[in-house]
DNA sequence: TTGTATGCGTTATCAA
DNA sequence: TTGATAACGCATACAA
């Protein structure tokens, strides 16, 4: 087993000091050309290379961050982070994600031990819990130490800090615009319980659409669910007694959920019924009919905030300096597809 | 802004040793009453928590581990990834993840990055291009350098090593002979490239249930599609040319493709054509129909994979006995839907 | 009961 | 041109 190698072992083999082996390796000025030569060759032949941690503690500086995230089995937060992992490698930092399985606890345990010298700065969504408790301590604690944080998509108005959103309530009104459009009269919204702010924006924005094209809202045609919608009963019953002709769903499970339905209650897609999804997945793309939808970016969102947590992290002496946070907006854009061109 | 506090500084604030500190905040029975509360109190007051780099440079001990898969906007790797997070997280550690994004050379990157002393253990599935190139050097050296190693699903019999899979071969031999038994003849195989070893271990258990039911293979009916199936064009071909009852496919996102050219061509799934898959996923619960899928169980291939690393790292002290390597078998299992029972 | 010294691996300052 | 020393934050063997 060859066991990793230290500049103290190079030292010693080599009679030299551990400094001189340090500068040596940095190819330094100050050391001359054959005790660097020998020392270059001896530590290339045994594969030296400086251990990070050693490295992190004196630099105060991990070249880590920490990502956290609601959920991993999740076509947008996964795309999300595909961008801010190739970002951020790009610019040598690895990525450490924790879950927190959109339970405020486990939120703030991963934080708590992730804050303590693991990483450089967090990049984060908020957790159903907690933004249903609205609790953001845990963040401000991070925040006061001088950690820089980005959240995205799921954020608050509650902390300062960076964060990359996509123009929720303007996208949902789009694409409701864009089922008016088509000659849709009667749309109706399937969204989840309105403490995730993104489905609230996105149910700000259907309103704002019908009223502007002067349709009545009318409450009858929002169909609520809770956020892992298990059983069918809810749904069975909204198909049974309203009449609609078209559906906006916050997310791409419950439009091709919707589609269902509506084959078991004949309604064709898109002719009787036209459905529009946000998060434009593997579903939207291979559903029958294909599911027009909402395309948020998550790759370019997780770019960006990358970006802007690396920048912070390595501006970082400016601690002095008022902080400028910014937010960036990541326009969706809408995907067409079968569920709502019949040509397809 | 609350600076980060040390022991140091609370040594200097109480007039005290760093030392006393130290062992007062472990609760030693070293310290006197006195002194104790008075540390514990002010180390409570400041939220003292300890540097964990400094703790992984004197233990040498990182508590992190290290995982490499080839992709993460990707079911099957999501969900072995929520398995080893969860497992990992339950007995305090902490994941750093790398994509190798199917490229041979990122793979080797992010492993040499990792393995200067960032982790304690890795847990990897090989890149397409790793297993293509059959070269595992990299793999070799950190084995050598006494850094344990987990292969899952993925993997190459050319390294020593933990390793963790489902028993491919088998799941394919019974799915079909399931399809068999629903009174299929002409049976097709949709598969990839057959570098990929799961790939070719599907296709070994396809051919030997044939031939174990007396059915002759054709060549014919296999259908080889490139990694990313992108163009059609292929697939096209083999649709209008070949005859076939049945479909077994080696993902997911294959046999949806195929169901939407089933219907192209005007054959009823399941009636004219029955279909299975591999992974378990959502397209698998969402399509229409649904479809009969093998569930390859990933996230106790995960959790599995995630246990046999740390139990490794843990009893590290042995690093002189002879190494044992155990190689664990996930059974696949297969879950009978819309697309292979017609009652559905 | 408390404190000193040393080490983990590295870098940087200063002295030789 | 090279080396000794201190420091990053913590833990521990050993002294006092």
């Amino acid at each position: 087993m060859k066991r990793k190698i230290t500049l103290k072992h190079i030292a010693r083999e080599l009679d030299v000091s551990i400094s001189t082996v340090s500068k040596a390796l940095k190819n330094s000025e100050e050391i001359g050309r054959d005790t660097k030569d020998k020392i270059q060759a001896f530590a290339k032949l045994y594969n030296y290379r400086p251990n990070n941690i050693a490295i992190s503690l004196k630099n105060k500086r991990t070249k880590n961050i920490g990502v956290i995230i609601p959920d991993i089995v999740h076509h947008f937060f996964t795309t999300v982070f595909r961008g801010i992992e190739h970002y951020a490698n790009a610019r040598g930092y690895n990525v450490i994600v924790c879950v927190s399985d959109e339970s405020f606890d486990k939120e703030v345990i991963n934080m708590e031990m992730l804050a303590n010298g693991s990483i450089d700065g967090f990049i984060m969504a908020l957790s159903a819990e907690t933004q249903l408790k609205n609790d953001y301590n845990h963040l401000k604690e991070v925040t006061e130490q001088g950690i820089p944080l980005v959240l995205f998509d799921r954020v608050t108005d509650e902390i300062q800090c960076d964060k990359v959103i996509i123009n929720d309530e303007e996208a949902a009104y789009r694409a409701v615009e864009n089922l008016i459009e088509l000659g849709r009269k009667k749309i109706a919204l399937v969204t989840t319980e309105n403490y995730l702010n993104v489905s609230a924006k996105r149910a700000e924005g259907y309103r704002r659409a019908l009223k502007d094209n002067n349709i009545s809202f009318d409450e009858n045609l929002v169909l609520q669910l809770p956020y892992q919608m298990e059983e069918e009963s809810m749904s069975e019953a909204f198909f049974k007694n309203q009449k609609f002709d078209a559906l906006l769903c916050v997310n791409e499970i419950f439009a091709v959920k919707c589609m269902g339905l509506a084959r078991k209650y004949n309604k064709r897609v898109p002719q009787d019924m036209a459905c529009i999804g946000f998060t434009d997945g593997i579903l939207s793309k291979y559903s029958t009919p294909s599911l027009t939808s909402v395309d948020q970016h998550g790759e370019l969102m997780g770019e960006t905030a990358a970006q802007m947590l690396i920048d912070k992290i390595e501006s970082d002496h400016g601690e002095n300096d008022e902080e400028q946070f910014e937010t960036k907006i990541i326009s969706a854009t809408l995907i067409e597809r079968g569920s709502t061109l019949s040509n397809s």
